[in-house]
DNA sequence: ACCTACTAGTGGCCAGACCACCAGTGACCT
DNA sequence: AGGTCACTGGTGGTCTGGCCACTAGTAGGT
């Protein structure tokens, strides 16, 4: 037992994360099996699936029967989500993860506006297109995120990036949510982007 | 089973709320044992083990050896800390570490300079008082890490508050300088917070 | 009245079993 | 040679039963 007596399957997630980081694994590749992981870290297979089913939870990882378990890509995590989900209708909590999520998407755009390059404006130039062509309303509210989840990730601040992603889940989880930009709204921000002006981006999200 | 042959674990958290709730069980409260709830939920002690294992560390219960499992206040959830250890530590830079750091105490400053009570002003004189007295330099980064937590905590924003403490918990640990501030920062910082001017409050964290 | 030892109940952990499922493989038939 | 199909090994999904460590309450003794 290791000195302060933790638990194991919280050893586990530590051991856990060690093997991704030195393995080099990436969003989509397959982790070892239940068992091998359990000879691995020295611990019964239960108490690895205790591990892994936490991450499950949070949509860190994804589990298919017959096959393996497998890592997400950060865009399909659901840790506030999941959250949230418990912790029911509490105003104070929602009060302060919306207040977040602005807070982050100001941030970005005002980072964001001094980095895009030619290959930023054409790639949400294209979005936008597309967005006018069709008239599929699903496929619609796609590419709208797609559009905003470009342009938040301009800022070239991973860590930015990812709290975005995470609260944005959320948001879309919610009963009002429609955190969707129609095309209008998207082209005036990247028209305002293009301007460096990010205070009047910033003034798209604000007046929803 | 049920439609979706959704997995069981799932459908326990699911039914777990509803304990929760029809139960009126309030945060202390105790939850039946994980082999009475095995039994109410007709699954095996193992499913139930891991949805609870989820929970927990999401910190919404605490399980207690010998005793049992009971509901967590609110206010010691660990999105923010669960979050951070998988978001954190694998490809986050240190520049987007203190981009984000910054970003976070700006907000918290805007936002507290309006909230800041009369309370909150005495406070943070006391803190003040004390570290003027002192000559131990450890007691007084402890102070001065204190007073910058009191300010932060302001806010009233939770999340942006526990963001703070895990960015700045982590950047100590590494081989950068940290950001104590001395007694004349710290005095500064109070008298801008008392002329609501939040902007030269920044100025205090920016200029390191 | 106080301490002690016992007991029932709890979570912590594990080994093993069986199932459903998937992908690859090889034999078989055309 | 090409295509089909059953088989097989490996995977996660789940349950059972067991043992341990710990806690709190209690019955018993002093």
């Amino acid at each position: 037992m290791s000195i302060a007596s933790e638990k194991v399957y919280v050893e586990i997630l530590r051991k856990l994360k060690t093997i991704i980081q030195e393995g080099g694994l990436q969003a989509g590749d397959k982790l070892p099996s239940e068992r091998v992981l359990a000879h691995l870290v020295q611990a019964g297979r239960s108490s690895v699936r205790e591990a892994l089913r936490s991450l499950e939870l949070l949509g860190l990882i994804e589990t298919k029967r017959g096959e393996g378990t497998f890592i997400r890509p950060p865009s399909q995590h659901r840790l506030v989500e999941v959250l949230a989900s418990f912790v029911l209708h509490d105003d104070a909590t929602v009060k302060d993860l919306l207040q977040t999520r602005a807070m982050v998407i100001k941030e970005c755009l005002s980072l964001g506006a001094y980095r895009m390059t030619r290959e930023d404006e054409q790639a949400l130039t294209n979005l936008l297109t597309s967005m006018k062509a069709t008239e599929d309303t699903v496929l619609r509210s796609t590419l709208s995120l797609q559009f905003q989840e470009s342009v938040i990730g301009m800022c070239g601040n991973q860590l930015l990036y990812r709290l975005w992603v995470e609260l944005t889940s959320y948001e879309a989880s919610l009963p009002i949510g429609s955190a969707f930009l129609d095309y209008d709204e998207c082209m005036q921000l990247l028209q305002h982007l293009k301007n460096k002006d990010s205070d009047e981006a910033w003034r798209i999200f604000s007046r929803t």
